[in-house]
DNA sequence: CTGTTGACCAAGG
DNA sequence: ACCTTGGCCAACA
């Protein structure tokens, strides 16, 4: 079981409409303080995968991938699931991934 | 094993 | 609000 497979997984669990930063992802995963771990092992995937990476953005809500990598894309696939931005940020008061509120 | 890279983060200016 | 700096450390060459 690698870190990134645990970083996977983590990202699995987050409900669609809530988004989370890369640190929390991090914590979550058990591996507090590896926030650019998470975001090497996302960036390993590809558009069709199964993760919802496009959940996962930098502190602030900032989007943190490249322009060319997807950027708009992420903002894109976020909007599609009701998620709200604040300038070019996502509004993270309103939509942040906490453990306890997935419905399950 | 050694050195570089990077979808981060919090402070400081 | 924007950019730079220092810390962090697994993955990669």
């Amino acid at each position: 079981m690698t870190a990134r497979e645990r970083i996977l997984e983590t990202v699995l669990r987050i409900p669609e409409g809530r988004v989370a930063t890369y640190g929390q992802v991090a914590a979550a995963a058990g591996l507090p303080g590896r926030a650019r771990l998470v975001g090497q092992s996302l960036r390993g995937l590809g558009e069709a995968s199964i993760v919802p990476w496009h959940r996962v953005v930098g502190a602030g809500g900032r989007i943190s991938i490249p322009s060319v990598g997807g950027a708009t894309l992420q903002r894109d696939l976020l909007e599609d699931e009701g998620v709200t931005f604040r300038g070019s940020r996502v509004d993270l008061e309103r939509h942040r991934w906490s453990e306890g509120r997935e419905p399950g």
